[in-house]
DNA sequence: GGCTCCATGTAAGGAGTTACATGATTCA
DNA sequence: TGAATCATGTAACTCCTTACATGGAGCC
């Protein structure tokens, strides 16, 4: 069976990372600056084990280390489940993702007008926050493939400020009044 | 407790159709034009019993249907649920969302150099196709509350647009050939 | 009569979340 | 010596996925 994304993405930061210990996987999706990873350990280490008992991944212990220290490296399967992975693009991935604010904007008429105000505000500032973090984000210093991370950043940073764009070019229409209520639609 | 992003938007669609079905409730799901919402039965049918044991939602089965047919309407405690939910946007969400697509542009450097061209020539192909479909999409024609559909609209092509302008701009760098292997880093 | 759509659910299994639980290392 | 960080895991619970299961309504 295929690998999901926390898998895919598990074996993507041990190639570019080896020999890694989980935890620094899971650093990895702590420090993501994107929505979405949550990253418990109740399913980084789950999934690790999955990837290790399905020979993707091999682990030794560290040497001259007595906490457990268990170093990570992808095997040659795990490299080939790796690209196919990769190359499992399906034409649904061309759209959007769903993004929790644009979601939210869908039922902004339930609010009341200041409320409604109050939102956009909130959601231009975490966007503006968000735009500042990707300026300024440095990726992963100890990664091989730096080129791959950069493409990354630009593409977080370009679509930031797409999305603080969007939510400036909506605003004047969200806040107009007479759009509050509108009458029911005949049946 | 909160409701989930799956119990937010449930609550905002039956708010701009009731009274309506958890057929339709479904339906809204399936044509999403967002990636991102799976929607099964197996999914909407327990969270619309959910939100009806917590009196966010009532039903009441359909005149002159035989099927089983039960009409959703919001509440006032669910409309104010709803509200609070809206308004419950956290700095986090000012953030990107996980992209599939960007995914795997971070581990790209592991696919051969033949492979990587076609894994963006489709995935090019995969984003022109979501840029039509966002072009001509007509939002909900059934909906109430309009513009709240067309600012969503809006956002989705914008970011899909962006998303395309990205594709094309990392392409040199992805396709450049010294950049397949780089030096293994000092220890 | 058969096909498509409308309409609602359940059961088993898998995966993620939260909280719990433990211990070594490093630095001030 | 205490705090922060490094390091790994488990248990209970909830939720989602996939597949199964059923039947009415409308149209050709």
């Amino acid at each position: 069976m295929p690998l999901s994304e926390l898998e895919g993405v598990i074996l993507g930061i041990v190639s570019t990372r080896e020999p890694c210990s989980a935890y620094v996987v899971r650093q990895r999706f702590e420090r993501s600056p994107t929505w979405g990873w949550s990253s418990s350990k109740g399913s980084i280490y789950p999934a690790i084990a999955r990837l290790k008992s399905r020979s993707l991944l091999a682990g030794e212990p560290a040497q001259g280390d007595r906490r457990n220290t268990e170093l990570l490296r992808i095997t040659a399967s795990g490299r080939q489940a790796l690209q196919e992975w990769i190359g499992a693009v399906g034409m649904e991935m061309g759209g959007v993702p769903v993004d929790p604010i644009r979601t939210r904007v869908n039922y902004l008429a339930a609010l009341p007008l200041s409320e409604r105000r109050a939102f956009l505000d909130r959601c231009e500032h975490a966007a503006f926050e968000a735009l500042a973090r990707a300026s300024t984000a440095v990726p992963d210093p100890q990664a091989r493939n730096r080129w791959t991370l950069h493409a990354t950043a630009l593409g977080i940073l370009m679509q930031v400020e797409t999305k603080l764009r969007w939510l400036r070019a909506i605003r004047a229409v969200a806040l107009e009044e007479d759009r509050t209520i509108l009458p029911e639609t005949q049946p």
